[in-house]
RNA sequence: GGCCGGUUGGCAGAAUGGCUUAUGCAGAGGACUGCAAAUCCUUUGAUGUCGGUUCGAUUCCGGCACCGGCCUCCA
């Protein structure tokens, strides 16, 4: 299988340390506030890809952290009067929740920063022992860029040509302004812990590096996260892992593109951001994931009012068409529905395994799922269509998608819009028969009259052979 | 200013040195219907620009234009 890797800027075929094993690592999430749709992305990006490695055979170890100390997580504490630990275990404890909702799996390790501050405070010795850093007066240590030689091999930085829009920040001490911070000097009354060099905290970089290292190992195969942290946090991650154990840190380094919202940079800064937990009152899991899903990785996503319920009107299909095949007699031939079965499968393989290209492979489910409606309608189907349901459903466990009981995800939907035009199914059935009457009579002005007055709240009538059925209008 | 990425039909979004450039939405036509809706079937429509390499380029290379990201907290 392929995989991109952003350090060498192309798909590579993928080849793990260990056969048959993976050692994988993700930037989480910085505790500071509830999470957004851009933390959900990353979620399910590397959910999937854990989840897909499995499915091929991989023993996965996947690794996550909680970064629950840093000067977000301090101001934000201050600004609520609440002591910052308290709220960063606040924080994550509801984004845990939200994410489970969402349909992430919880990795194989989810680790916390201020669990590893030891190691991190080992790691930070024996690179001031080594000669790449230095501490400070104040209690400050940072890394020396200027000693690895290898800085700026993930995103093509170029310091010397570099200058301009750099900001000049004052930290004294500081002896060359591209060094960063491995440990920052508490200010009085912050939250901080004894080191040798004083009272203080973790830099932001280095507890990915420790935890990578502390349950992964010196050299991992995937390191990932969002495209925003390559530099410099993954950079600098490179820069002091390398030092410290003179090998490569990661193999392959993965990154997700990130989210915009209506043309518009999602950021903390610009404080547009979407909120997951938001967007799981209105929408499935489903719904979010197959949106997110739909392009590669890989790419940007504009989050425009169309992109969810676009995305929900599949999943709606989709759902309509398994709870169709639920219900029908199940008849056909074991061989001929192997057959497909098989294919599917293959085609399925065929598009992950090119650098886990989603995009490809909804395309295909298109076809699937048009498919199953044909051979549905199909009266002499020589497929057994529950099993089709079955593998569809199996293989996009990996993807997060179509493993709830179709009526719930219909019912949900239903009651939502429901709940919008403020009718009650009750009113809708009285509709109905009060339009049955004027079919019978033939008046068809009057019964067109009750058919476009739902219309217009976007309830549809449907005159099928069974009589007249009522669905939402998506 | 530096680095990176992008520019595919009305929109979204894959892929590819030639064979029909996916898929979804929208549009068109059809089946069905009292008429519709839903559903199903069919279908129109695109590779920013200028050069180069090549028998042949949307795809490879280079210039240009435009857009975006990063260089500062960020998934």
């Amino acid at each position: 299988m392929k995989i991109y890797n952003t350090l060498s800027h192309q798909k590579e075929e993928f080849t793990p340390i260990e056969p048959g094993k993976v050692l994988m690592y993700a930037c989480g999430i910085t505790a500071s506030g509830d999470a957004h749709v851009g933390h959900a992305y990353q979620s399910v990006v590397f959910d999937m890809i854990s989840k897909y490695l499995k499915f091929r055979g991989y023993d996965v170890k996947y690794v996550r952290n909680y970064t629950d100390v840093d000067d977000k997580i301090i101001a934000k504490a201050a600004q609520l009067n609440k002591d910052p630990m308290e709220y960063a275990e606040y924080i994550m404890e509801k984004t845990d929740k939200e994410l489970a909702e969402l349909g992430s799996a919880k990795p194989t390790v989810q680790s916390r920063a201020t669990e590893s501050i030891p190691d991190m405070l080992q790691f930070i010795q024996t690179l001031i022992d080594k000669g790449f850093a230095y501490a400070t007066p104040e209690g400050n240590v940072y890394f020396k860029v200027s000693k690895f030689p290898g800085y700026g091999k993930l995103s093509r930085i170029n310091w010397s040509e570099n200058r301009d829009g750099v900001r000049k920040e004052v930290e004294p001490g500081k002896l060359d302004d591209k060094d960063f911070a491995l440990w920052k000097a508490a200010k009085p009354g912050e939250i901080s812990w004894d080191t040798p060099w004083g009272k203080g905290r973790p830099g932001w970089h280095i507890e990915c590096s420790t935890m990578a290292m502390k349950f992964l190992g010196k050299t991992i195969d995937i390191h990932g996260g969002g495209r925003d942290l390559v530099f410099p946090h993954h950079e600098n991650e490179i820069a002091q892992s390398e030092a410290l154990t003179g090998q490569d840190f990661s193999h392959y380094w993965m990154h997700n593109g990130l989210l915009k919202v209506n043309g518009q940079k999602m950021s903390k800064s610009l404080n547009n951001s979407i909120y997951l937990a938001d967007l799981l009152k209105e929408y499935k899991s489903d719904v979010i994931r197959f949106a997110l899903l739909r392009t590669l990785y890989r790419s940007d996503i504009n989050i425009t009012d169309e992109l969810f319920p676009e995305s929900e009107k599949h999943m709606y299909r989709f759902y309509q068409i398994f709870k169709k095949i639920q219900e029908k007699p199940v008849s056909g031939q074991e061989d001929v529905t192997d057959k497909y079965v098989t294919q599917i499968e293959q085609d399925f393989i065929q598009a992950m395994d090119d650098d886990f290209n989603t995009s490809e492979l909804f395309a295909k489910l298109f076809g699937w799922m048009d498919f199953l409606a044909q051979e549905l309608a199909n009266k002499n189907s020589p497929y057994i269509l529950s099993k089709i349901v079955a593998k569809l459903k199996e293989l996009f466990a990996i993807l997060g998608l179509l493993q709830r009981e179709p009526e719930e995800f219909l019912s949900f939907v239903r009651h939502k819009y429901l709940a919008k035009t403020g009718l009650s199914e009750e009113e809708i059935l009285k509709k109905i028969q009060e339009r049955a009457e004027y079919k019978k009579n033939k008046q068809f002005d009057l019964a067109d009259g009750i058919r476009n007055q739902l219309a217009e709240q976007h309830i549809a009538l449907q005159d099928t052979p069974a009589g007249t059925v009522w669905d939402i209008e998506l």
